[in-house]
DNA sequence: CGAATATCAGAAGTACTGACATGT
DNA sequence: CACATGTCAGTAGTTCTGATATTC
């Protein structure tokens, strides 16, 4: 274990309060910092449990989406659009699953300009076992329940909608919904 | 811009739909998607804002950190310590601190193993300046009011305690206090 | 001596910029 | 021709693994 440490006081908590007394209530400073832990803290804990498929989260989320589609196969540029990630980001990784024998390439038939990466049999495969696995730990949340989880959803969707990342801010999901 | 675009649906909703049909509902999955595009979204506004002063989010904490200390140095150990990032990050931060003449080393006369960062004069007007352009744009969460930002503190603070960041899971703040 | 404090070298994963070939 | 798609080279910033010199 790297950090066998542990404070007697909740750093974000101490650093608001110091920060209060200094430039004034900034409530945003403790939401941003605690983002950025438990982003840190989720990370570390999928990224461990998908790392002996030879994935790393982000990879995985890839292969996901691939499986989503009805054929197993997506153009890259729809890949980055809805990981969010930049293009250059994309060719790296399916670069890196493709290398592993988890997709394919093949030029789009219906784009010149275009590429599809196909999920093949040993990326169905890992992606079932590797998400079981994320499953029973609870993608890194346990102790999280169902409402615990939506709430963050519903929480940070904001957030999303702000940065642009899609229109209609209509309630759609996740999980139940509520006529 | 690298993303003009707006898709017309929520990828994270519609990611927790196709879930749901294929391994049952696993809300988990939502909330820790949330969070890491959360993560993205404010990392890359904070990061705007503190660039121009030769920053980077990270380094910005760590100097505010050190305003935070009543003489304006703290030990290497304490700043990892603090922020939760690995002994050879606050190396490499201080590296950059130090070669921007945002702060200095010196050995700590406390403990011969050990060093102090200090921030400087340049340092204290630098954070002081980035700092009150990151309050300007509520450290990239606007349109999110106290509230809010005190429940996405106390929404992840458990996810915090679970990895052990701190004991103690007693209430202590941020923000209003209540009785 | 065992443990803690930094530092260094090196590797991995990510993200961005700019340039570019190709095709719509 | 303007634009979209994907790739490539290069750069930057972060994080981790060992290994190590020093000191408590």
């Amino acid at each position: 274990m790297p950090k066998p440490l542990a404070l007697d006081f909740d750093p974000i908590a101490r650093a608001d309060e110091l920060w209060t007394r200094r430039w004034g209530s900034v409530p945003a400073m403790a939401a941003i910092t605690s983002v950025m832990r438990a982003h840190q803290i989720l990370l570390s804990r999928v990224d461990a449990v998908v790392k002996p498929y030879g994935l790393t989260f982000a990879r995985y989320e890839a292969l996901v989406l691939l499986t989503f589609s009805r054929s197993g196969e997506l153009p890259l540029s729809k890949i980055g659009e809805r990981l969010m990630v930049h293009p250059t980001s994309v060719t790296n990784t399916v670069d890196r699953l493709e290398r592993a024998g988890l997709v394919a390439r093949r030029p789009n038939p219906l784009d010149g300009r275009g590429v599809l990466a196909a999920i093949t049999d040993r990326g169905r495969e890992v992606v079932e076992r590797a998400t079981r696995e994320l499953m029973a730990v609870e993608f890194g949340l346990e102790g999280y329940d169902e409402d615990a989880c939506r709430e963050v959803f519903d929480l940070l969707r904001p957030l999303r909608v702000a940065a642009g990342d899609f229109d209609l801010p209509h309630q759609e999901g996740p999980g139940r919904e509520r006529a």
